[in-house]
RNA sequence: GCCGGAGUGGCGAAACGGCAGACGCAACGGACUUAAAAUCCGUCGACAGCGAUGUCAUUAGGGGUUCGAAUCCCCUCUCCGGCACCA
């Protein structure tokens, strides 16, 4: 045996070289002969630190799953690109002075370098980052059409603004009150603002969520963040004139209300402000929410604060009632109506609210002591609860009592049934540079011009210095580029640019056709590729891209411009990577953070690879074990001996090489296919257990298929491997094994005898053996006679070909 | 508080309701070697035995369904992720 040392840098040099030099990985876009695969990556920030060791998992991910499709005669599409727009690009070229351009683009080399070292299966002619005009030209063009359509408005509303990062900030970028990168303190402010209506669209992405294959965990994250809730909008006369209206999910209590609360920041309490006695503790109390807004509210709230408005009150439809008003900071002028009403007896908040203001309650529903606490509608619903103190409606069930009470404030014309989301607008402009204009012009006559088709993309102007002077955006400091004067068009450019999600909304649908300079990506091709067929990226993502995707691409299948309702079909999230202390990789404790470059250089790109796929399942969260890489490499070094070394011989395998060989094509084809990485590894490595060995030889179909089977997991060494064998071609297109049943049958099988569930004995009998046969066979055993002595057989099952379980006592 | 997910050897983990712990790591014993590394073979829940084997325990804890439960149902605890006054 010469031993054949595993050159792995040598081998992955050699194969990434072939790879690019015979173009292996360009897809025909437009070969429609084959069935599709599409297999996307969430595409990277191209930071300045380069990979870390969560980004090979869920590419290696797709990178197999893309291969073993190639295989089996799909025309794959697996692109990569970069979501090259950002922070810190934009703060190095406040620092330096100079264009973010040049910054991105040498990281964009970088992080391409290690992706190829990797060997993934990337066609890099498809390659997009989003900060690139040619591409970004279609976010502008896309934006327009939203603006045109009326999806996206310039409208005054109240916005997140840091001062620190001088921008304003969705709410998923602010976290308990500060901004999440860097931390600064946020505040709550009025601005004109770049908004798109994503409420318009709740109904549809509420819809699109029952046909896509997503992690649960996910769709029900998205349905969340949409917040729908059905329910009555209500409309209360106040007294001495005036009228406002409620929203109510729980229209059955509305014989318990003792008194409504409105928002301190909303209108109607500066509408009602003359006709309140005490005026300057109302006013006190509302210049205190305005200061809590920029504060961790919640803390604050141990208590439930508010004001009663002294000398205003209201009359309650359903009974003619008068109610007390109050302010309260857990009314939110941005939710419902601003307005709520109160019922302490079957909501905490309202109970924990009138007991720290001294206001009475009413029971309404039967059921449960409400004097310590409120007796609320997920303790109620469904359980046949009956009202009571409720006029006519007394008696009635709560569902009843929701029609019924409903159906006559209707017919009074005090109410309408509305649905309210808690998902509201989506602010889309931001104070920075380094981001995509956007594409309209203020006209000195006030109105909004957006640019024609032949002025896009709008590019992004050179400028002296990348910081906005006074929480302004620093687009105010291109004096020049601002003036717009063509075709009597006179005015000034927004100077504002997207936020960072705009871009990556539709990068999926470029990819299909990045290189177009006449439309977005052409239709044909969109319809032949999408959806995506498979998506992996971080659990992260799960609301901002995600739902931002959705709404961008629902928008313009809507508009005929987007060939499926979901982009997504299928979704797997990538769990971390933990450090081996067993805590996430970062700054903390840098000693644990693994480099992949670093495993790269130390052991080869394959088993960096084939490592992160056998640490455990895709989607949980592992810890690094620098042995277990060790552990990898060894089974590749043993791969290899074993096909290099030991001699390759052209007989058939014998039937139980031709099992182990099948099962083994089974196990893998059908684990890859599910994602279940690791186990597909395991019995590769149990394949290699019984065929390697000094001496041993190896049939030329076990030692192909092999081969084949290990090469989506590590192409390099496969390739190699492939071409030891004699052939002078890569296997990226060779046809996937195919598994026959008759090999995996056998004569006999040993089957389980168990005595009242406990396993006695073990028996063999014919593989199509009969249930009486089974049986007779299992008391005919002499353990089983011993274990069932003296005792009466009640039972016996029979399990055809697993097991026999004897009922005796 | 609410929603989602998870809890199995020393560790990462396997296991259509049917022999728990496959596979890997670590550990231990052995072969090769002057020696080490690499490699190969073996052991690896506990107890007894040279051994085949036997006995016992066992999938966070408690209850239930079932001939049979890591797996299904109910309750409790712990951990992770998300949301958090949404009317």
């Amino acid at each position: 045996m010469n031993n054949t040392e595993y050159n792995f840098a040598e081998i992955e040099k050699k194969w990434q070289a072939y790879w690019a030099e015979h173009e292996t990985f360009k897809t025909d876009v437009w070969d429609f002969s084959k069935p599709k695969f599409y297999a996307l990556d969430m595409f990277p920030y191209p930071s300045g630190v380069g990979l870390h060791a969560g980004h090979p998992e869920g590419y290696t991910a797709t990178d197999i799953v893309s291969r073993m499709k190639r295989m089996q005669g799909y025309n794959v599409l697996h692109p990569m690109g970069y979501d090259s727009f950002g922070l810190p690009a934009e703060q190095y070229a406040i620092s330096t002075g100079h264009h973010p351009e040049g910054f991105t683009q040498k990281n964009i080399e970088t992080f391409s370098k290690q992706l190829k070292e990797l060997g993934f299966d990337y066609d890099w002619s498809k390659m997009v980052a989003t900060s690139d005009p040619a591409y970004y030209k279609w976010t502008q063009w896309i934006f327009k059409q939203l603006f045109l359509d009326g999806y996206a408005q310039y409208i005054d509303m109240p916005v997140n603004w840091c001062e620190e990062l001088g921008t304003v900030l969705s709410n998923d970028e602010v976290i308990d009150g500060k901004s999440e990168r860097g931390g600064y303190p946020v505040v709550r402010k009025n601005m004109k603002q770049w908004v798109i209506n994503q409420p318009a669209f709740a109904e549809k992405l509420l819809e699109g969520l029952k046909e896509i294959d997503w992690p649960e965990s996910t769709k029900e994250m998205q349905r969340h963040w949409i917040g729908k809730s059905e329910g009555v909008e209500v409309k209360f006369q106040i007294v001495g004139g005036g009228e406002f209206s409620i929203f109510t999910t729980c229209i059955e209590t509305i014989y318990g209300i003792t008194f409504m609360v409105l928002a301190p920041d909303g209108q109607l309490v500066q509408d009602l402000m003359p006709r309140i006695k005490n005026q300057a503790e109302v006013k006190a109390y509302i210049d205190e929410t305005k200061k809590k807004n920029d504060m961790d509210r919640t803390e604050l709230n141990k208590g439930k604060s508010g004001c009663r408005l002294e000398g205003v009150t209201c009359i309650n439809p359903a009974n003619g009632k008068e109610a007390e008003l109050f302010i309260g900071d857990f009314v939110l002028a941005s939710y419902g109506t601003g307005a709520v009403m109160a019922v302490p007896s079957h909501d905490q908040r309202d109970f924990e609210y009138a007991v720290a203001h001294d206001i009475p309650m009413i029971q309404v529903i039967d059921g449960a002591d409400v004097s310590q606490k409120a007796f609320e509608k997920g303790e109620y619903l469904g359980k046949g609860c009956k009202l009571i103190n409720s006029e006519e409606f007394t008696g009635l069930t709560v569902e009843e009592a929701k029609e019924a009470i409903t159906a006559k404030l209707e017919k009074m014309g005090v109410a309408k049934r509305t649905v309210n989301y808690h998902f509201r607008e989506w602010i889309f402009a931001r104070q920075r540079y380094w981001g995509e204009p956007v594409p309209v012009v203020h006209t000195d006559d006030g109105k909004i011009y957006p640019l024609p088709d032949d002025e896009l993309p709008l590019v992004l102007p050179e400028l002296e210095d990348y910081k906005g002077q006074g929480g302004k955006a620093p687009l105010e400091n291109a004096t020049e580029w601002k003036k717009y004067d063509r075709n009597g068009v006179k005015g000034v450019r927004e100077t504002s640019t997207m936020p960072g999600s705009a871009g990556s909304s539709w990068y999926f649908l470029r990819y299909v056709d990045p290189h177009n300079d006449k439309e977005f990506a052409n239709y044909e091709l969109l319809k032949h590729w999408l959806p995506v067929d498979l998506y992996i990226g971080g659990p992260e993502h799960a609301v901002g891209h995600l739902m931002y995707s959705r709404i961008w691409n629902r928008y313009l299948y809507d508009k005929g411009l987007s060939p499926v309702k979901e982009p997504f079909k299928k979704l797997v999230h990538q769990g971390m990577i933990l450090g081996e202390n067993g805590i996430k990789m970062g700054k903390r404790f840098p000693k644990y953070v693994v480099n992949p470059s670093d495993i790269v250089k130390k052991y080869g790109a394959d088993t960096l690879r084939l490592y992160e796929m056998f640490m455990g399942p895709l989607e949980a969260s592992k810890p690094w074990s620098a042995a277990g890489v060790e552990g990898a490499f060894r089974f590749l070094k043993r791969s290899f001996r074993m096909v290099m070394d030991q001699p390759v011989v052209d007989r058939a395998p014998n039937a139980d090489e031709l099992r182990l060989l099948h099962a083994t094509i089974k196990k893998v084809t059908n684990d890859l296919e599910t994602l279940n990485i690791n186990t597909a590894i395991s019995q590769l490595m149990i394949f290699v257990n019984a065929f390697a060995g000094e001496g041993k030889e190896l049939p030329r179909e076990a030692a192909e298929t092999f081969v084949l089977l290990l090469s989506p997991i590590a192409p390099h060494v496969c390739e190699e491997l492939w071409e030891h064998l004699g052939h002078d071609h890569t296997l990226a297109y060779e046809p996937w094994p195919k598994y026959d049943e008759k090999h995996l049958a056998v004569d006999e099988v040993e089957i389980l005898v168990q005595v009242l569930g406990k396993p006695k004995s073990r028996i063999m009998v014919a593989a199509d053996a009969t249930e009486d046969a089974m049986r007779e066979a299992a008391l005919a055993d002499e353990k089983v006679k011993a274990a069932i002595e003296g005792k009466t057989v009640r039972k016996v099952i029979c399990v055809k070909g697993r097991l026999v379980n004897i009922v005796a006592n």
